[in-house]
DNA sequence: AAGCTTGCTTGACTCACATCAAGGTGAGAA
DNA sequence: TTCTCACCTTGATGTGAGTCAAGCAAGCTT
């Protein structure tokens, strides 16, 4: 952990200015807010914060991945969202007003992470109404997405899940997708248990619809995928 | 379909002043805002708007109540939310930009609403950082219940869901619960079949746990139900 | 090389909940 | 009164996905 203005990298910082979080930011407050920010360099595995936790921070990942998660006390996790490089989190900070914060956080892989603090960035947000829209239309995307999310848990079994996710997951070739996380993570993001997850894997890929290898998946019959989804969304 | 400034009576207004929406406006503004809204008096079944439809406007509650829903093909419905006397809702419009509006609203029994120009909101939202944080405040709120809503449907049982919604219901009579919508109403909110709602109540009216007649639901031992709660949340 | 660990797969079993189907009850209509 | 319709209940049966347990392969360590 250090000030970020000394130690942070020229991709990273501009990766900061272009954060939705950020980029309407004059100048001269996108400097204030760096100068009070902190950097943390996580190694795999390494809390960031804990549920429950007081935060005073908003954070954006410039680097690696970083999973959010519940937890119950029998030990059930299960992953809300996997944060990318560029995405904030823990916008709600402020305006939980000192409630505890509702997830753990902790770093998939080595992982970079810009903390900005939450009360200097409200003063900024006080200050322009342009970095407040930002902020709602961040906020309203990631309802819309909770909506969806909602949705497809209620409506839909583990086979739908998958397939939305496959058919909207980023290809790496043509129709391959290459997973960057382990299986299992990939199980819990659907809700679904690991042993789960391979049976439907094996079924589809015994109907000929898609080819698993390793960490690689290929849609070998993208427009039948899409029609199986549409057939039930 | 009348105009707001005309029509609406002394209760109703106060209530949208008290809204979370427009308690931060300056009289004026208020004023502006009512001439130009819409007041539409629902009878029980009407639609006010329909998935997919391309909303201009947000919507306050001030009489009834407005069922918001999502529909497959397939006909199976997903009540996401309930909405109340002195609530808004379709605040997402603000922010979508021109998409179609996420869900269905119909009115569950004869309902007043009224709806304010999105357009002119959004300026009263650019000439005030106060009521910007008023919006934001009440969208974090939201996030975070459908958060906790996507946790109750992924690491809880039907039961459980029903026990919370029992313990957080508002009371008629210290333990007692008047419900206010049909039963299949109240079990499609939690996800369940009707058949598997009424079977719950039973497990649990023998369990002497509550005690079910017609539409009242009285909690015979609210401390054992939130142990119940509390061992598996 | 032998042993451990981690991730993945597979099979047998269980269970919560859905589905299908058949009543029952009360309110309002004819 | 009787019919009908909406709402609710109950039983029989089906099924998707979780649980438990065993085993395999790849990559480590020592």
């Amino acid at each position: 952990m250090n000030y970020a203005g000394m130690i942070l990298t020229e991709p990273s910082l501009s990766l900061l200015k272009q954060a939705p979080l950020l980029n309407a930011l004059e100048p001269e407050q996108f400097k204030a807010l760096l100068n009070t920010a902190t950097v943390y360099d996580l190694a795999e595995g390494e809390f960031l914060f804990q549920q429950g936790q007081r935060l005073e921070q908003i954070f954006i990942c410039t680097e690696g991945f970083i999973k959010l998660f519940r937890l119950t006390p029998n030990g059930d996790e299960k992953i809300v969202e996997i944060i990318s490089v560029g995405n904030s989190f823990a916008e709600a900070v402020l305006f939980l007003g000192g409630q505890q914060y509702p997830v753990h956080a902790v770093a998939l892989k080595a992982a970079q992470v810009v903390g900005i603090n939450a009360a200097q960035y409200q003063q900024t947000l006080r200050a322009s109404v342009d970095v407040c829209f930002n902020l709602m239309g961040l906020m309203s995307k990631r309802m819309h997405w909770l909506l969806t999310e909602v949705d497809r848990l209620t409506l839909h079994n583990a086979t739908f899940r998958l397939l939305t996710w496959l058919l909207e997951a980023p290809t790496h070739s043509a129709d391959t997708i290459l997973l960057d996380v382990p299986k299992h993570v990939l199980a819990s993001r659907l809700s679904i248990k690991p042993e789960t997850l391979s049976r439907i894997l094996k079924r589809l890929s015994e109907q000929q619809l898609i080819r698993v290898e390793e960490q690689m998946i290929e849609l070998l019959d993208r427009a039948a995928l899409q029609t199986m989804v549409a057939l039930e969304a």
